[in-house]
RNA sequence: CGCGGGGUGGAGCAGUCUGGUAGCUCGUCGGGCUCAUAACCCGGAGGUCAAAGGUUCGAAUCCUUUCCCCGCAC
């Protein structure tokens, strides 16, 4: 089998490290300036491809004449896709006899896009999965191939989620790949009329409110954890927050309702702040922070007390 | 050289502007109270104030340099 693979996040990481030996070329999104000083940053992908010493290409655009030549001198049987970040044109996915295998963090047709795993925390999901899919033109429209499903803990996190879909993709890939190169698998239409849209997370969506709900704001939290970062606005200036649990406690929003653990009440209950990090310091337990900024019982870190 | 915050007993912080023998909350150790306790009371230990140099009678605090940590933006 000859693979040509398309990702750029961590939850490309496990599918190639499964895939590696089938792989002639990984493709992943060049190198961005980032973090503080602005440096130039490989992607995971790259990192890793790199680590098993496999050719990598990193064009800005996919479509690009050159690279499209690249691709066909590769011979490959199939394009395998995984969070790569570009949409493939149909000559970018005929470069490939079997065309481009999707492997997407959802069950198809809902959450169709750039975020299913976050969109579907954020929605309250209770299960969710991995398609394999033949690549067409569309968005996540191609056929469905296999799906297996998983289901999400109640405190599970956007970041454990995709750990867990990525291992689970990784066994997927290894399984269909030598089918569908083999020309032996299943394809199911999608049924669009039960299709929903999975968009690309925004920074302000991570933000939580003291006039949400407890329950709805633990889902942004867990949805955004740990990227982009869930945070919310206090009088004590801006709190990142890294761990946080449901409370049984009520008050008003803003009020410090418990200091050990730290309890802060929203509009309609409460959270425990286990762990935060203000600005400019290092994370820490929501009791040391509670500590260091003097906060009683019955206090408010809402914004405008 | 993208913008900015910070390094003070084990933890989180105040004190730095207006130099003058280091303070708060928590933890820890010992004792007490209690049926009991993460609760309460009493007492104790624990700090080269990131590092180096400089100014000064005297520096956590002022000046210079270096190291380290972090947030934002990307």
């Amino acid at each position: 089998m000859r693979l040509i693979y398309f990702g750029t996040g961590t939850f490309a990481l496990p599918t190639l490290q499964s895939l590696a030996e089938h792989t002639v070329l990984v493709v992943t999104q060049p190198d961005r300036p980032s973090g503080r000083g602005l440096r130039l940053a490989p992607s995971p992908v790259k990192t890793l491809a790199q680590s098993l010493e496999l050719p990598v290409a990193s064009p800005e655009r996919s479509r690009a004449p050159e690279f499209l030549e690249l691709l066909q001198s590769q011979e490959a049987d199939a394009l395998v896709v995984a969070s790569y970040g570009q949409i493939l044109s149909t000559a970018v996915l005929e470069s490939a006899r079997c065309g481009g295998i999707n492997l997407h963090g959802s069950i198809l047709p809902r959450y169709r896009g750039a975020a299913p795993i976050q969109r579907a925390i954020l929605e309250g999901e209770t299960q969710t999965g991995i398609t394999v899919m033949q690549m067409d033109k569309g968005m996540d429209t191609g056929d469905i191939i296999s799906i297996e499903r998983l289901p999400i803990g109640a405190d599970e996190t956007y970041g454990e989620l995709q750990d867990r879909l990525a291992e689970l993709a990784a066994s997927m890939a290894l399984t269909w790949l030598p089918k569908i190169v083999a020309g032996d698998y299943p394809r199911t239409v999608q049924v669009n009329a039960h299709m929903t849209l999975a968009g690309k997370v925004e920074k302000e969506e991570a933000e939580l409110k003291w006039d949400g709900s407890a329950e709805i704001e633990y889902r942004r939290f867990r949805a955004f954890t740990p990227t982009p970062g869930p945070f919310m606005k206090t009088n004590q200036g801006l709190l990142r927050l890294h761990s946080l649990r449901m409370s049984d406690l009520n008050g008003a929003p803003g009020t410090v309702l418990s200091v050990n653990p730290l309890t802060l009440a929203l509009d309609s209950g409460a959270l425990q702040f286990l762990e935060l990090q203000p600005e400019g310091k290092k994370r820490m337990s929501g009791r040391d922070f509670a500590n260091g900024a003097r906060l009683k019982v019955g206090m408010s870190l809402s914004e405008n007390q």
